[in-house]
DNA sequence: GCCCATCTGTCAGTCGCTGCCAAACTCCAT
DNA sequence: ATGGAGTTTGGCAGCGACTGACAGATGGGC
């Protein structure tokens, strides 16, 4: 397909997985870059596979959706997310849990400017932030019942512990938009903090 | 178009402005009929332009997308919500005026059951729910300016308002997901309080 | 009745996305 | 190495949402 790889050292799997993985990698920095260059909007399906060198229909072979081309994050994003909550010590209080989901899902990004230009990416396409919303909501529902235990009150109800995650979302997605305002400026979590603590008094 | 209107009463505007609302009438209903049938993703904008009795490409000058058709209540619902805000005494605060806006909002639908319906079919579609939160996001930067100078203590920041108007309308919309849950049973309004209140306790 | 402005339908085309089929490829057994 | 089995790939045709352009119909003002 590209190049041929001269080097061939033993792999962890077959030949063919390591070609598809490299085909992968081109498709989606090839797309990456385009995006950024000139907007998600105006680069098309047709023109990310001729410069990566595929087919449209193996591009959509391995990324079954324009916008899986850079949601591959958020996804990452979600089961981090969830498995972080998964992990946390029993007697951890919700608040608690929630704020390190997103501690741990804040470390995900290799350094403050890629984490930059990929949030500002996705918050200011459309489609793109409304596909990160949806997976976002779907997370919440999945988050809800690892919650439930955890709530102080024994007499928080579902509706009460799904307001209580939504509204910890609600603040980390104001916190990314403030971050995004000041253009890096600060920390997320901070800005995190400082949002719950002006909600609950 | 469709019947001849034999019955001629003097209107407001000329009889062109009642012609052409009435075939929007006529497309807003047939797509709300076909929608709840056979699904949103299910019915083609040709079915709901045939059965309307108008061409694809009038149904697009009317509607400019096929969310359109059903968001225009979404878009009433923005509307309504920004403006009772702005019509709330001076001396009210951020979250006694997000709850007005919301109990405005919430008396727009004229029968729980249709209300139900309409919730439901935003809600378990994936691209409806997504525009939907589009359009709550920007409304939600609306009301930003709106609400600082209500915010009690005077040293809170742009990034906490944010975080604020979030939470409001996250607990507004786990809310909704409780009451479409319960199947509509009781007030999404005290769905709202006892959110708000696990989260601000 | 006539002209102008606006609206409408038709047509063709773009873009995201999918099903289908034949060719190319990797892998394994012989 | 050779053949067969299972995958993967690319090209093609097609669907559905959506848009621009053009010609024809229609209402309003004279």
């Amino acid at each position: 397909m590209a190049q041929g790889t001269s080097g061939k050292e033993a792999a962890t799997s077959t030949l063919w997985d390591r070609t598809r993985q490299l085909a992968a990698q081109e498709i989606l920095q090839t797309a990456l870059r385009l995006f950024t260059q000139q907007g998600y909007d105006e680069t098309t399906i047709a023109q990310i596979a001729r410069e990566a060198g595929v087919s449209q229909r193996t591009l959509f072979r391995y990324f079954g959706t324009k916008e899986d081309l850079i949601g591959g994050s958020e996804e990452q994003f979600v089961t981090l997310v969830t498995e972080t909550v998964r992990n946390q010590p029993a007697d951890a209080g919700a608040w608690e849990v929630l704020r390190a989901a997103f501690e741990a899902a804040l470390s995900l990004h290799t350094s403050r400017e890629e984490a930059l230009e990929r949030f500002r990416l996705v918050h200011d396409t459309d489609s793109l932030r409304a596909t990160y919303l949806r997976k976002r909501a779907r997370c919440q529902e999945e988050l809800l019942p690892l919650l439930e235990p955890r709530l102080t009150p024994p007499g928080t109800d579902r509706g009460q512990a799904r307001a209580i995650v939504a509204t910890a979302f609600a603040c980390f997605d104001a916190a990314t938009a403030t971050w995004l305002e000041g253009k890096g400026q600060g920390d997320i979590l901070d800005l995190y903090d400082q949002g719950l603590a002006a909600v609950r008094g």
